[in-house]
DNA sequence: TACTTATATAATAATTTGCTTATATAATGA
DNA sequence: TCATTATATAAGCAAATTATTATATAAGTA
């Protein structure tokens, strides 16, 4: 075997939570950035409480974390998921999505809370 | 870019497709050897139309081709669907299910139609 | 032809999903 | 303290999902 493997009931369940595209498409970001909640309110065009949802159900899946940095909350990949490696190999199938990270700083919309 | 990429949107479409145990299981098992519906009646313990609703949708998908042998119709993998590279790099993660296929032969109930 | 076996489709019901609006909580700053 | 900003939670609703039962179709066989 290739790879260390994953019971089929969990990655059942992993391909649901990411079989979403606003979903999938934050989990992408989340590989190369770090985002606060309102950058994604900005970013998929639906409300927050939406936002907070999807998120909610990618850390109920220990798949990010959150962070306070004053009043924002930071969401970054959980590194030390065990699903990890799994997502990633599958995210890497996907085109980058940094042009959204622009799209943020040309708006003067980017977050930094130092 | 180490993989070719495929669209965020047909990629959440496909994870969705496989967010389902029976789905994504029907996959593995298609990853090794052929299968007809009956078998899978067997092994998933749901209804005959439940299997046939699931194929339907991976053929839809493009992700399986059926081929009528005598009253039998027969699954299998369709080697050239352009998603397939995505989603053999993600089935190679889930652990073997030939031992489904010994349980059907054990019980009498592989299909050998030729 | 009539019966059996394998499969597909239709109709339907229960559950889940993903949004919305309204409201609560938490931190910041005047 | 009070207002503002950021986020979370609750309630409600429409659409999607997944099973079931009933029925149609297709092939094989007596």
């Amino acid at each position: 075997m290739e790879f260390s493997t994953i019971e089929i009931e969990k990655a059942a369940t992993i391909l649901k939570l990411l079989g979403d595209k606003t979903r999938l498409t934050m989990v992408k970001m989340l590989d190369t950035n770090d985002y606060c909640v309102c950058e994604f309110v900005e970013i998929f065009k639906v409300s927050q409480p939406a936002i907070s949802q999807h998120v909610r159900k990618l850390k109920d899946a220990g798949l990010v974390r959150e962070t306070r940095r004053s009043q924002w909350v930071i969401y970054s990949l959980n590194k030390e998921s065990d699903v990890l490696p799994f997502v990633q190999s599958l995210i890497d199938h996907l085109p980058k999505q940094d042009f959204k990270l622009q799209e943020l700083e040309q708006q003067g919309l980017r977050i930094s809370c130092e």
